[in-house]
DNA sequence: ACTTGACTTAGAGTTACTCTAAAGCCATAA
DNA sequence: TTATGGCTTTAGAGTAACTCTAAGTCAAGT
């Protein structure tokens, strides 16, 4: 049993976000207790979890609103919820590549900086030196 | 040369964004035409890029503003620009690592839908099948 | 001359948080 | 017993970064 604090923090979110989410309906099985507390158990941390990972990816709240419904439907939404998943994964393979692109770029500059100030000298690649 | 509209295509970010990125003060080098038009010069691309990237990463628009200041300053603030980038490069990995998870869990439950389709079984991992 | 289409701007609208304020419940210190 | 602090709750205001719309300028095509 968690509260929102300790959900938070264990899976590494605000607090707010995961009562954002909770209001968002991204939980409509969480418990509360006689104290209107909302009381996470074990199994409801795997919601967190794919929640987090489709936001993760940039999966609007509205579509992982409509995974969460097509969950409480059941099994005749398997086929569905299987496209849903299989399109955010092919999503986040190119966020991968993208984000390997990212961190070549960033370590080649600075590894440029790096240079510049061991050895003291101008950025000529700036083009606000060029001016 | 490039319009915005053309560079929005080569860079693969929206024109709306590249606009509003322009009006933020990211691209303050870039000249008018006659006309009033943007013209992006091949060098200009390069900012375009390093924008996006900084963006990518989660980089908030403030400090981007503040990195391309530092640009425009000139050599005196090279160690101070070292230091972002040396930072948002940690970030980015630390995305990667997450990312990675992210990825591991839309596998498994990629292939856990597969497999529940290909069984015509029931998902008795989903909590709501338990109520 | 008129329409089309690319560009411009200001500013309204949207998403997904993020934060604040007010209030309820409970334990312990004075 | 009161109060102080710490936890929770909610509604709703505020924010960042787009995203879109409307209204305007201009040059070229018919």
């Amino acid at each position: 049993m968690y509260t929102v604090k300790e959900v938070a923090k264990k899976m590494e979110v605000s607090e707010h976000t995961i009562r954002f989410w909770a209001k968002s309906g991204f939980f409509p099985f969480v418990k509360r207790n006689s104290n209107n507390i909302r009381q996470f158990e074990e199994n409801d941390l795997e919601w967190v979890r794919i929640v987090k990972c489709l936001r993760g990816v940039g999966i609007d709240n509205k579509s992982i609103k409509k995974y969460i419904e097509l969950c409480i439907i059941g099994d005749s939404t398997i086929k569905e919820r299987y496209d849903i998943i299989k399109k955010t994964r092919e999503k986040a393979q190119k966020q991968m590549k993208e984000l390997k692109k990212q961190l070549e770029l960033l370590n080649f500059k600075e590894n440029y900086y790096n240079e510049l100030i061991k050895n003291n000298s101008k950025d000529t690649w700036n083009p606000m030196n060029k001016k």
